[in-house]
This record gives structure tokens, C-alpha cells and sequence, in this order.
DNA sequence: TGTGCTATGTATAACGT
DNA sequence: TACGTTATACATAGCAC
């Protein structure tokens, strides 16, 4: 989508990948965002960026979604768990080894869950910026993306 | 991004709008994955079909990305919150009134949450068959994209 | 519902600023 | 780090299966 074709793998140039990230980082919030509207369907997406900031968009809103499909994933492993290795599907497990409490199954889990609560509350100040990106994203697609307009002189217009 | 522009909006015919959704889930999908690899970044996207099945991507995984997510979210309204008030933000709340416990700030929530996992179980394998289309996704932007080759036939192709 | 097609709208790579 | 410009790659509307 640019002057060259560029290969699907990690941008080595640190530099490169952080214009990359910037440059790239609305794509998903649009598609996501007019995907949303124009079939009216639930939807969020969360991204971190390099600098660990976290930029998100949900309709009606990250938590409702998250939250939800959260407890289909936890619904799904403590229960149906027997049911569905019998089928040969077994979670992946996180490969990252983050200890961020992912998969609250059991409520004993929620106790440490309270704990990196108090970890996490050091860091908030510094997010709350980059949260409030993910509500200027509704406005997107309504709008006629004005940063573009100017590319209306150049595009090729057929006889009609 | 077809033969004529369409503008955002909901597309009133439930015919038309199902083939919408089929079209354009993949799209944020893909754009998702495409940036969580140029960029090595985390990233999660869930949808909520018309016909409410579920379609996720992540990176890691939805799970972490997530559950990391709404960690932030939860610690900055439990205990930021009076401070971050302060500056004239609040949280828009959940405006359609789900019973989905979104939001576990505290222990006691845990326990609701658990009777909701009952009433998930009931659901959970329908959903199953759609949760695993989230997987294959992770194939899309790697391959040469087969679907859209033939177009190479098509395309306007300078001196070079 | 999903797939394939072609014409056209959009996103973005490489370059400046 | 983010924004403007242009050429090009990509996504998708409308159509047929």
C-alpha cells in the first residue's frame, strides 16, 4: 500500500517500526469502526504499543466486549474442558509467560488479581492519555478523512 | 471500496448488512495481525457476529492483551478515580445494560461472576466452531493472499 | 453463507517537513 | 514523533455462482 510492496515480518529498523506503528495503528480502529456501525455489531480491540501505551476502541465498549468474550473463553475451559479435548483442541497457553492473571478461572486467582491491582495503579497516569485516543477513533469513518481530500486532484476519474 | 462508495452508516437491509459482515469481518483482522507482526506489539480484536457468534484475534493472545486491558481500566477507576475525576473524566458506563459483571473491580464481584459462567457453559459449544476461525487468521497476511492473485492480471503496471 | 470477478475507493510506503 | 504528498498496494461494492 505504498510506493513498494512490503513483506508481512517484523520491521527490523527500530526507527522504521515505530513510523510503521504510527502510521499503521489507525488501520484496525477504522476498519473495526465502520465494521461496527455498518452491520451494527458488538466489537473492541485493544493495541499496545511499543512503548507499552494502550490504545483501544470497542463498540459498545472495549469492557462490555472483552468482558464477554472473556467468560465464554473461562466458561468454555473450566466446564466443557474434557468435552472439547476430546476433539483435539487444546488453548494454546501464553507462550510470553506475562504474569498479568490471564484466565480468571477460579476465584482464589481474583485474590492475586487484587494484588497486581496495586502494581498497576503506579503506571495508570501515564495511560490515561493514550485511552483517550480510542474515543476520538468513533469519529473516523463519519468523517470525509480530510487528510486525503487533497488526493482527490490526482485520482484517476473515468467518464463519469 | 468497491464500484461506488458507500457512506458509514448502518445498512438498513439485513440481507445486505449480513453480506456486509461477512466482507469486511476479515478486514480488521487482518490489519490487526499485519501490524501486531510489522510491529511486534500486542494486540487483541474480538467481534460479536449479527448472529452473535464470537471472532477473535490476538497477539499473544486475546486473553492476555485483554484481561491486561481491562487490569488498567479497573485499576484506574478504583483508585485514580477521584483524582482523574478531577480532570473531568468519567467512564460513558455501560449504556446497554448487560448483566455480563463487566468491570470486576472488586472481590465480591468474583462471585457473581461465577453463577454467570453457569448460564455461558449452557451456549458455550455453539460457539466453539467460530472461536477457531481466530487461529486461521494468523495465516492470512503471510500468504501471497491467493484470492486477490488473478487481479495481478488486471492491474495498471508503470514503465518498471 | 461463502467464493470469485472487476472497477474503484482506501490505506499506506517512501519521501519531505 | 507526528503530519503532508504522491504512487502504489490492498480492500471491497456490486455482480454472478
Amino acid at each position: 500500500m505504498g510506493h513498494r510492496k512490503i513483506e508481512i515480518a517484523i520491521v527490523k529498523d527500530p526507527n522504521m517500526r515505530q513510523v510503521t506503528f504510527s502510521k499503521r495503528r489507525t488501520g484496525p480502529f477504522k476498519k473495526a469502526n465502520e465494521l461496527s456501525i455498518l452491520c451494527d455489531v458488538e466489537i473492541a480491540i485493544v493495541v499496545f504499543s511499543i512503548g507499552n501505551k494502550p490504545y483501544s476502541f470497542g463498540h459498545p465498549c472495549v469492557d462490555v466486549v472483552a468482558t464477554k468474550f472473556l467468560q465464554l473463553q473461562q466458561a468454555a475451559n473450566s466446564s466443557n474442558a474434557k468435552q472439547i479435548d476430546a476433539q483435539g483442541r487444546n488453548n494454546p497457553s501464553n507462550e510470553l509467560g506475562r504474569k498479568e492473571g490471564c484466565g480468571v478461572t477460579q476465584l482464589s486467582q481474583c485474590k492475586e488479581l487484587q494484588g497486581s491491582y496495586l502494581e498497576f495503579q503506579h503506571g495508570v497516569k501515564d495511560y490515561i492519555d493514550a485511552i483517550e485516543v480510542s474515543e476520538c477513533m468513533i469519529l473516523l469513518a463519519q468523517e470525509p478523512m480530510v487528510g486525503i481530500t487533497k488526493q482527490v486532484t490526482t485520482k484517476r476519474r473515468k467518464k463519469n
